[in-house]
DNA sequence: ATAATGTCTATTAATGTAATAGAGATAGAT
DNA sequence: ATCTATCTCTATTACATTAATAGACATTAT
């Protein structure tokens, strides 16, 4: 999984109209100016959020942005999914168990591929643009929120390890 | 973190040679005929191994390539920084660190991209290539490898959830 | 010598990335 | 009605990356 400049700008444009959540329309030149991004690049990505259903626009004058859900609806997936494509690290997860059960000789290495991809699904699945946006973000409350159905959290013992801590 | 058909190639011909590990060099043409890769690429990609020091070889005839360590001692991680690059999804772990001190507005969405590349590298970090290769490859054993000072391992609760199982 | 092999540099076609440009459509203000 | 601010949409561009392929060169075993 790769976030590429256009998907960061997607995340911080994101995170700015969760800071203006229920303000009204918020102008792209103004998410432009706020958050510092290419005016034009932006327009191309919220029209891009917009016909995804995740963010709604008004146009004509007093036009502009908003979210359409509250900002703790939105998961961190979704925006990253829609502009920079799966999670996983190689193709995408269906591709993934497909070839751990059809190639023998490599079913071990997918696996891997696999489990990185989960990783970061488990993470980005469980946080939201109110995790991270606004006053108050506090990162570590995440994963705290609305399981609607049943209740599924479990606690799994997790082996730490040194040398993690270092990229190259 | 992506990982490219190259990066692919690279880890498919590095289990190759786990799996003729102490069988003296394999020829290119071998490792390109078992798993089935562009033998001119793979050439490159030999060579880009070799100057890491991660795999030897020999030239002329009776030439070939083998591993330089034993595949226990040879981490995903390496071969896929190599030749991919860092783990994170975005940037790398010092410039995510760098960010995260600095820009207090975006602090805690680098803050989750810096978990994600955590989460990968603990993977990574911790699968060998004797994770993976040859026969007897079983994934459940990684992790429980040579910890040569002290015993850093410890137990994390860590919450699990659903709908992580699901790309797109 | 010769044949088999790795080494190295160059080239390429296709694709992806990060924009920029400009004409068009819509809505509010006057 | 007109004007102006705004979103909408399509095209274009420069540049970098990816995934190769080609061929001359260097080295070694026989």
């Amino acid at each position: 999984m790769k976030i590429s400049q256009k998907g960061l700008y997607a995340l911080q444009a994101m995170m700015m109209l969760g800071r203006h959540y229920q303000q009204g329309a918020i102008k792209i030149r103004d998410i432009a100016y706020e958050e510092n991004l290419p005016e034009k690049f932006l327009e191309l990505i919220l029209l891009e959020l917009k016909n995804a259903r995740i963010v709604e626009s008004a146009r004509g004058a007093k036009g502009g942005y908003q979210l359409r859900r509250s900002p703790s609806e939105i998961r961190l997936s979704e925006v990253i999914r829609l502009i920079d494509g799966p999670l996983a690290p190689f193709g995408d997860a269906e591709q993934l168990r497909a070839l751990i059960d059809r190639d023998a000789e490599h079913r071990a290495l997918y696996q891997v591929f696999l489990d990185v991809r989960d990783a970061a699904a488990r993470i980005l699945e469980n946080t939201t643009l109110a995790d991270i946006s606004g006053p108050g973000a506090d990162i570590s409350k995440r994963g705290r929120r609305q399981r609607k159905k049943k209740q599924e959290a479990s606690v799994l013992p997790m082996v730490v390890h040194g040398n993690v801590n270092r990229e190259k």
